[in-house]
DNA sequence: CATATATATTGCAGTTCGATATAGGTGACG
DNA sequence: CGTCACCTATATCGAACTGCAATATATATG
């Protein structure tokens, strides 16, 4: 999805500044599957609003930096459901946990034991917190989006729990085999 | 992953082409976790090349366009090696469908339902594919990697499965309450 | 026989990322 | 009571990346 139509998202659910449309994509509800940056999400709302797709309300606040607050206009909401009724791409996914484990053999067993458990206690958190938020007031949609989120963060870490023991058995296994004359990684020999 | 790391993980396996990395990426091991593009990889495989982590032979192949043959050399391990053993980035998730979903009430019933219908059926031929697939002569990290994703797709398979129909239920009763008027999406006001 | 698909690389325009700059507020700690 | 780290808030810039077209040839598909 571009950040435009990212941002009109956002701004359909509510006013907001630029700093958190960031938010919302960072820790907010669009967290687990919409990613964009400062560099991107300032143009985008700099050629929204030329476009009137969104008003720009300047806030000058005590105490704080001055806020640009965007407001959705009606063109904005007919550009966003333009944007929803056309067939999604394919989600684009950049995971260097999975590729780490890809190359589980490449890597000491030991330091490969913290990132799973620190994998699993990240998404046990995420699902602690997920599972505390109230959602019978949102509309259907998000609650579906939610439940789908939780299911798959669920069925990984049931996956981790069930099956690391396992591959660490085998990792040090093969570590052990292959490199019985030396703990330095250093001076390994590719293996792989 | 940056993509130079990614290209010493394609060629840790075995020699390939630009080509036959992009594939790896597409369709192949790495489909599921890491993307690029070809105007990421051929400078990547240049810059490789230059610092002597791959080396370069050029086939010429009757038949076919020329192809240039990159292998992994022992600095080229050793920098793999160097970039697995950091704590892993988040990951990034860009998904257009989930993206839609949390907008539901927005989209028409049928064209949903479509999507909907076009998602299971999709992650239902790759679940099938990886079940095909031989496992038992992989490394412990890719069988470990491979069924993670396994159980990441299974998972949201049975969620949508489950949880379709009742979403559909409460979209059209949203949509026929806020617009018994008019079947026209174009002449809708905002309800969201 | 046209069209589509697959192999294989390159270049480019536009987009996005990540870091940095700016600048005041807030809370913790000894 | 200083100061240190972090939070709010926007903007910018180079580096990196994407998506597309161009180029060339061979094989299937209808």
């Amino acid at each position: 999805m571009d950040v435009k139509t990212l941002c009109l998202g956002v701004l359909s659910r509510g006013d907001a500044s630029g700093y958190e449309i960031k938010k919302a994509c960072e820790e907010g509800p669009f967290s687990h599957f919409q990613d964009a940056s400062f560099g991107s999400i300032y143009p985008a709302l700099a050629k929204l609003s030329a476009e009137k797709l969104v008003d720009c309300h300047q806030m000058s606040q005590e105490k704080r930096p001055d806020k640009k607050v965007y407001s959705i206009t009606e063109s904005g909401r007919a550009a966003l459901f333009d944007a929803l009724v056309v067939p999604p791409s394919p989600d684009k996914v950049n995971s260097d946990f999975y590729f780490m484990t890809f190359f589980a053999q490449l890597i000491p067993a030991d330091f490969l034991r913290a990132i799973l458990e620190r994998r699993i206690a990240w998404y046990e958190g995420v699902v602690a917190r997920m599972q505390d938020c109230e959602l019978s007031i949102r509309p259907a949609g998000e609650r579906f989006t939610h439940g789908l989120g939780l299911a798959h963060y669920q069925a990984e870490i049931s996956y981790l729990k069930a099956n690391m023991d396992q591959l660490l058995r085998e990792i040090e296994a093969d570590q052990a085999k292959n490199a019985p004359q030396t703990t330095s990684y250093l001076t390994r020999t590719a293996s792989a």
